[in-house]
DNA sequence: AGCATTTCTTGATTTTTGTCAAGAGCAAGC
DNA sequence: GCTTGCTCTTGACAAAAATCAAGAAATGCT
């Protein structure tokens, strides 16, 4: 089983069957560090998911890039309201290392709803699992602070410190890039 | 129409029949002042829209309340992570007034996926533009000062401050509540 | 109306975080 | 191996925001 299926199977619960079914779908691309996987106004119509390498999301704000989300292996990269909804994209999204992605085109995406009937609801769950999560991270902006997101993250995650610039991740924590070297020089003791 | 019609019919697109068909699910229940709609660790099997008054939504952090949003006419209000996945509730859901709220529960939910053949892809696509907001909301904490987040929900929905006590429009931004004043102060000139 | 409670404002102060600037450390490419 | 960038750290300072405390204003209740 590859990485895509046992992810799928994960987050989708389907059967043997069906997964092959989906995942036959998904062509695997490699992407350079540095290419772009999505431009900010481009439409996009694919949905990736990451298989090896990092990639980033972010977005212009006021001249300043903003990172929304940093994704390694097993996560799915999408401009949602750009591949739902037809509208032009809101992230950049980028290969931070050399990747592997596996990628489907909005095309391809819809014939899994002809295949598998329980698609749409299954999506569903998978979506409003996503935006549990996306709830608790507001949370996480309302609650606490620069030092306590840092904490977190850095307790969830230790490998990204040594394979991310730090000043995505300091961006992506919303605190500058001087205020997380300075925790992190703290939290070290 | 009542307002339920029509917001569903915003949100969804269906079409005459099939609005008549799923808004007859819900029931019009009052809430007073005061009044839970849901509580923390309880489980919740139902949704409510709100027809009339204010509800807010909040969880209790380190014993300090943290309210993640309030809601007034013509939202929808729930915990999707105990609606949808039977998990225990996350957060407090109470009536900031009198309300007059449309509910619906598990049970009859799941039967509105019996009448409308498409009903799971008309909930994903509004789980879906959810979870775009929920995506700019984060921005926001990402790349906006407490002032600018407190100009912008201010120019967005002005009422909202005389109708609420400004320590949830507060919490609910990310700031103390005197900081709220502060800027509220300033803006005013 | 009058009292009690809650909410809001204000000032003083501290803490947190951002900004600016300089330099150190690293890595990529020639 | 040596530039050339890029990234990270550090210090000094400024700005933003939190906290604490006191009182004013508004609200609810009887």
């Amino acid at each position: 089983m590859t990485e895509l299926e046992k992810y799928i199977q994960t987050y989708f619960g389907v059967n043997n069957e069906d997964l092959i079914k989906i995942s036959s779908f998904f062509k695997p691309v490699t992407f350079k560090k540095g290419d772009y996987f999505l431009k900010t106004g481009r439409h996009s119509d694919r949905l990736g998911f990451v298989q090896t390498g990092i990639v980033r999301e972010f977005v212009y704000i006021k001249d300043k890039e903003v990172t929304k989300w940093i994704s390694t292996k097993g996560y799915f990269v999408v401009d949602l309201s750009s591949f739902v909804f037809q509208q032009s994209a809101r992230w950049n999204i980028q290969a931070l290392t050399d990747c592997e992605l596996y990628v489907i085109d909005s095309k391809d995406y819809k014939k899994i709803g002809q295949v598998i009937p329980r698609w749409a609801e299954l999506e569903k769950l998978f979506i409003a699992k996503c935006f549990t999560v996306l709830e608790d991270r507001v949370l996480q902006h309302l609650s606490m602070t620069a030092e306590e997101r840092y904490n977190q993250l850095f307790n969830f995650n230790k490998e990204l410190f040594n394979q991310v610039p730090l000043q995505y991740l300091a961006s992506m924590l919303g605190m500058s890039p001087e205020t997380l070297s300075r925790l992190r020089k703290k939290a070290a003791g």
